[in-house]
DNA sequence: CTGAAAGCGCTTACAG
DNA sequence: CTGAAAGCGCTTACAG
């Protein structure tokens, strides 16, 4: 069933089926009864591909996960963020293509191959860098694309996360659980992410005249645990980059010694029972698919930050 | 750039530069050779749509969640599912939309007006019921699927763990570690992948003598906990059906009173040192994704059962 | 081994 | 308000 035959069918051409379908203005009424009886009748539903050859646009959006096949969804991050895009993109009858991709090095030519091969509409780009050869390449193509999180330069449209309030948070909960002297595990140097959440504990700290000392773990666990176990004795609270550094700690000496906050309230926190910084990756997935589908159309949007809560647990009530 | 500038530009015809894309062998080495070299110089990369429209397929496959979109990626399972299935496809330059549909009602609906649309060249069927409306919808579509589980039917073609050795190593597991009563607390009843589980246990314990008792917990982990503690005195071992009744259990006792082995090998169980049967989880999604490329390019397959095996830890070395 | 031409199923300017 | 026709960018039988 093809709009040929609905056309033959209902007595019309087919550009009267197409406006039908389109819902295009310009149909008088009675045309348009006619032609959607016999389409619902017939149960006809257009080519897709067709209409995407002609329209230039298909509908479909991707998201390319640049890791190791192995670990695409490892993080419990990539999973919100998937379903919080899926379910925007469902709502609107978009389709998302899920993709992986290993080699960095060819990563600008696999982008390149699906622009040309005109199967998607736009992209949501995940593990940003600083100097991220993506960028320069999307924005000289002129492809639409989202990105989550931000670097240095901005300059391309972003969703992210309120990592400079969420760390400012979690340095206040502290100092209302009484720390006085507080340890801030940060990441890595040179990480975007990182230097947001250290301007927010810093600006907290200042603020409550909170002694305050920062180390870099590089988000390792096993540094964080040594770094752990030096420092211990000389603070009174810590606040952990991740979820995961913290679980670390918590999972090998049981009971929190001192109150510890962690960020990202991953699945594990709960059964952890550890206080920590939720980022409402949801959201951001959900809002990285609504400007991609806006840009995708011509629409002009504006970046997003997603802001982070406090989910208080036992850590930090000892 | 499309196909007719490259023909231009190689002075050929347009079929010629599409046999030389298609690796079709009626092409002469040195007009190969010729039109091989404008392609790359130009950069040119055929319209994907344009080829699907011709071809009535277009190398996407789709596997669509039936819940709510707020919980898709909930269970560990559909991950690595997804991940093992993304494996096969990226390397086949393939791909894979990911789908959610809450509406059980017009379910059938939506994967008509999906096929209708010609967009995707096949299914991965997930949560399969006994009497699943999907199996005679796509039979009689005569549409390319592949189920994840089995029913008592099959009527179709499937990847499925092998649940039933799965729990007679379970329970071989536990006579092993000197277990001689043991409680199966099941899933739910009337459901295929519980009754493989069960046929695996009794044959172990027939085989070693030992005596076990099954109970229905409907996978509820409140249920598990209650049977736990009415039942911890009378049996010196424990088979749960999920990993997460085992977990809730030891997270309220801390520590195992009797040995306890788990079903899944969820990300959880490692830090309750639970002992677990692994599905390959990964190995079904590639296997899936396999079988349906194959299917949908009409080759015969067979149906494919993968192996479980043992992940032993703590909670059976007390 | 190669080309001219038809056609996949739509949409949309153009004309009336 | 509606239709005839062109065209999106490919592939493939057909003919030579």
């Amino acid at each position: 069933m093809n709009i040929k035959e609905i056309a033959k069918l209902a007595n019309v051409s087919v550009a009267t089926v197409s406006r039908v379908i389109n819902n295009s203005n310009s149909v008088k009424e009675s045309t348009k009864i006619k032609v959607l009886k016999v389409i619902s009748d017939h149960n006809y539903k257009p080519d897709a591909i067709a209409k995407s050859l002609r329209k230039k646009s298909t509908g479909i959006y991707s998201i390319i996960f640049s890791v190791n096949t192995d670990k695409i969804f490892e993080a419990d991050y990539s999973q919100e963020l998937v379903q919080g895009a899926l379910s925007y993109f469902s709502k609107h009858e978009l389709k998302l293509i899920v993709d992986t991709h290993g080699n960095q090095k060819d990563l600008i030519n696999y982008y390149k191959s699906i622009i040309d091969s005109k199967i998607v509409d736009g992209f949501v780009i995940l593990d940003l860098r600083e100097n991220d050869p993506r960028i320069d390449f999307l924005n000289s193509e002129n492809f639409p694309y989202i990105v989550i999180g931000r670097n240095s330069k901005n300059n391309f449209n972003y969703i992210d996360s309120d990592n400079e309030s969420g760390a400012f948070t979690a340095i206040e909960h502290l100092y209302q659980k009484n720390c006085k002297n507080i340890l801030h595990i940060a990441g890595n140097k040179n990480n975007p992410v990182v230097d947001k959440r250290i301007e927010g504990s810093l600006k907290a700290s200042k603020l409550h005249n909170i002694n305050m000392d920062i180390l870099y773990s590089d988000f390792s666990e096993e540094k964080a645990f040594e770094i752990y176990l030096k420092n211990k004795e000389k603070y009174d609270g810590m606040f952990f980059e991740s979820d995961k550094m913290a679980i670390k700690i918590l999972n090998e000496i049981k009971k929190p010694e001192i109150p510890m906050i962690g960020f990202d309230n991953i699945m594990l926190s709960k059964y952890f029972d550890l206080t920590t910084i939720n980022q409402n990756i949801f959201e951001i997935g959900y809002n990285a698919a609504k400007n991609l589908h806006k840009l995708s159309q011509g629409q002009k949007i504006n970046s997003i930050i997603i802001p982070t809560d406090l989910i208080e647990r036992g850590s930090t009530n000892l």
